[in-house]
Order: C-alpha cells, then sequence, then structure tokens
DNA sequence: GGGCAGGGTTCATATATGTGAAATTATATT
DNA sequence: AATATAATTTCACATATATGAACCCTGCCC
C-alpha cells in the first residue's frame, strides 16, 4: 500500500461517524449503507463493530443506530489544548458577518493546511471548500501566512524536507517566491493570495496564536478574485481587528 | 467473521484516538506502536491513514502526530442530542461528592447498558469498572432503572427479541426476575442490586430522562455490597434529589 | 566523520476483510 | 394466515490488510 493511501475500514469509520454528526438522527443500517454506498454486509460489519466498540448504540425496537458519548470524549479534549481560550466559532461568524466572504480556519497538518472550519459565503459566487480539504503549505495564503509564523531557516529546513519526501510534486512552486510571500505577509500581518492552486479565487489571511502548543492556526478570508482585490483593505482591517480582539477576549478569560 | 467480532482497523482507529484523548499530548509512531502493542508498519498505516483523512496532524520536524479538531467534530453535537441541557458531569461530580462512591451514568446499547460515565470511588475497596463497560439489560440495577421506564408489555418484547437473538446466553435470569426487579425500582424510582453480575458488589441506580430522544440515561451509585447496603436509605435520597435538581436546572436553561 | 540509537519504510507472505449473490428473518399489509 | 417487502445474515471467493524481517534514514554523541 503505498504512501497517503488510506486503509479502507480507517476510512469507512469515520465516513459512518461524519453521516450521524452530518445528518444527527438515528440511522438504520440501510440507510447508512444506501447513503455511502457500502455493500450491505461491509456496513454490517462496520456497525457492528461500532457498537460492540460502544461507540453507537443500537435501539433493536427500530433498528436505528446513533452515536454514544464515547465519540465525544475522543475529541472534547482538543479544542482547550489546540484553541485555548480562543472562540474560534465566534471569530469566524463575526468575521463572516463582517465580509459575506467565506471565512476558513485552518491548521498545518505535515506538508499541507488543513482546513478544519469552513463558513461558506454569503454571495451567490461564493468560494465553495470543504472542511478537511489540505492545500498545499507552500504557495498558498493560507500557507504564506502560516509560514510568516517561522525563520527563514525553519521555512528552508520544512521545504527541503518536503522535497525530499516528494510532498512537492505537482506543485510548482519555488522556494524564492514562498519566501518572498512570507516577507510580503510579514509586513503587515496578512498574506494575500489571488488564483492559486483554485482558478478565480483570491484570499486574505492571518496566523493566530493559540493553544498550548506552539503551532498557529491560519484565518482566512476567500472568494471571488476581484471581489477579494476590491476590498482587500477593508478585510485586512476586519481581520486584524477581529483577531485581535478575541485574542484580549481569550487572555482575560485565561 | 461472526456477530460481535470486531473488525480489526476499526478498533485500532479508535483504540489511536483513545490513547490521544487519555495522554493529551502529542505522540510519535513508536510511541503509539509501543503502548498499544502494534507491529511498526501496522501503526503506521493505520496513522497515515488518519492523516490523510485530517482526523491527525502530523508534525515533521518533530515527527509527532495529534489529533485534530475534526476529531471534536464528530462528537460535539452528541450530548445536546443525548443530553439536552442536563449537566451530568456536574451532577456525577455531586454524587461522587455526596457517596465517596463509584458513579456511573449508562446508556442501553441494544441489550446492554454501556457504561458511558465513570467517576471511581474515593473509598480504598471501590467499584471498579472501566468506561464502555456492557453490563447486561436484564438482571442487572442499572438494567433495572432502565427498564422501569417501559412498559411490562414492552419488557416482555425485549425479552423475547433478546432471547431470538442470543443475547441472554451465559446470563440465567428470567423475565418473572426481570420484572420482579423492575416492579421495585417502579415504587420509588431506584432500582437495588446486590451481587449480581460483580461479586461483593451492590448498586443503587435511577432512570434520568434527558436529551431529544425518548430513551433514558441510567445513574449509578455502586460499591462494597455491605457498605451500600448500609447507606441505601441515604444514597436513595441523594440520588432523588440531586437528579430533581438537575432536571430543574435544566428546564430554567433550556 | 563514524557509530549508534531511534524512527520509519519496504516487501513477500499469511491472514483478515470486502463483496455480492443467495438465503433467512422480521414486519407490515391484505 | 398468507404474502410481499425490507432488512439482515451467510458464505465462497476475491481482494485488502497485517505482519515481521530486513533495510533505510536521521539525528546525536563521541
Amino acid at each position: 500500500m503505498p504512501a497517503a493511501e488510506v486503509v479502507k475500514s480507517v476510512a469507512r469509520v469515520l465516513e459512518v461517524l461524519e453521516l450521524f454528526a452530518q445528518r444527527r438522527e438515528p440511522l438504520t443500517g440501510m440507510e447508512v449503507c444506501r447513503t455511502l454506498g457500502y455493500p450491505k454486509s461491509s456496513a454490517n460489519a462496520i456497525l457492528k463493530s461500532l457498537v460492540t466498540l460502544g461507540y453507537l448504540s443500537l435501539n433493536p425496537e427500530n433498528l436505528r443506530y446513533f452515536p454514544s458519548l464515547r465519540v465525544t470524549y475522543l475529541g472534547d479534549w482538543v479544542p482547550d489544548l489546540l484553541l485555548g481560550t480562543v472562540e474560534t466559532d465566534e471569530m469566524l461568524e463575526e468575521l463572516h458577518r463582517l465580509t459575506g466572504e467565506t471565512v476558513t480556519l485552518s491548521m498545518r497538518n505535515e506538508f499541507h493546511m488543513q482546513f478544519i472550519r469552513v463558513l461558506p459565503g454569503s454571495f451567490p459566487i461564493s468560494l465553495r471548500v470543504s472542511e478537511g480539504f489540505m492545500a498545499p503549505l507552500f504557495g498558498t495564503a493560507v500557507g504564506a501566512a502560516y509560514l510568516s509564523t517561522l525563520s527563514d531557516a525553519d521555512i528552508r529546513g520544512l521545504y527541503e524536507r518536503a522535497q525530499k519526501r516528494g510532498a512537492l510534486e505537482g506543485q510548482e512552486q519555488n522556494l524564492d517566491a514562498v519566501l518572498a510571500d512570507v516577507a510580503a505577509a510579514r509586513m503587515d500581518g496578512c498574506a494575500r493570495g489571488y488564483e492559486r492552486i483554485l482558478p478565480d479565487t483570491g484570499a486574505v489571511t492571518a496566523p493566530l496564536k493559540a493553544g498550548a502548543h506552539d503551532q498557529h492556526l491560519v484565518v482566512g478570508v476567500g472568494g471571488l478574485s476581484a471581489r477579494i482585490r476590491r476590498s482587500e483593505g477593508k478585510i485586512v482591517r476586519h481581520l486584524k481587528r477581529v483577531i485581535r480582539q478575541h485574542l484580549e477576549n481569550s487572555r482575560h478569560a485565561a
């Protein structure tokens, strides 16, 4: 099994739990089966395993499954460590209200920026990107915002490691361009990117230091390139003010 | 693969996430490997899959993994639906303070009562039961408390279905004894059980109606039989008062 | 610079899982 | 009570995964 390939049952466990998180109601085995496109006996094997392990409960009267609180306990501790007292949901909602654009929160994951929260834009033409999406670390606005928190030496080291691992294949950006983006981001704390990996798309992003680790998150506002360019100044001001405000709020809460 | 057997990778996904929930710090692949006793390439395959799917992040500088917020989102919605505004943690902590015994919260899962929260007792001799433990639905105090919320006809139906499914094998209790326990529980809202499936162990339990579904949870206080018998009256009073109080609090919060 | 320790990767093979067709079971309707 | 429909289970076989030995990589220490 080559790198980045995924063990089938691993993916399925998470797909099943994601389905319940999306639907938020008890589901029959057949509903899970049809929705996720699994063969019946495969769906059953996964569901039975999750029940046996206590992650799903089964009501035998109506044959409906539902997650148990053990699913909650797997991850309820993560926000405290990753975010500390920063209320990221409120921050993103405020940015969304102020800009109307797609607002995102991402974190570094190996040589990617992983979108962990996405609030879709209100405009008819809006950036559509899903939670879980992995953008490249090098050559994107979210990546530049993240990298602006590191020294040039650390960025070079990261870039070399990524090259060695073959993680940059298919991505046509060189280190000098990356460092130029980062230098621009350091000037006022915000990174900009237009027409990068997503066509017609622009984004303004800024790092957010949160939580118990020295890893940074990145807040982004993205949408149609022309519209983002027009509003860039306003978006930058909103981004900086909202981040500063919420960091102050989280200091008071800590 | 017979019923109740578990797909290996399914179990491993959850074991890995449980390990992170327990340790609450970044871990290397080898630490996961050693702690969980997996072969190195198997551990790697699971971890790489979780990174690819966005559930773990990997810091390539120190080769340490950590859960992402996607783990949180899988289950952060469950308490609202399952518990509503009942603050179960506070309730259990109060009971724990008042009694010093092992305090548990359980939910029905198929033909079991699954322990979803356990606060271990403060006495040197205390009931030791782990979260995730599946107690039988029939013939236990937690089961009797749960069943007391159903009609006798529904209990009979459930019992028959359990028999048909072979879910009662290894458990020597008949329906009449179960119904007697349930009748006793209905008298004052609390079930008692001594020397049932766990030796030297007694428990007092009560149902807790919470959340958006008509499924009940069960709160229990358990420990050394003799000590639970001695304090039964007090435990019953504490249980009823604390549950009533928290239900009132949750009504005000709703 | 070399050696060592700790970590990860590769690969051939054994074992487990996934699949789909068929059979069985359960429920609802007539 | 019979029938139809929907759901679950079984099973033989195809495919995927797990394993452990061997190898490779990286960083640290002498």
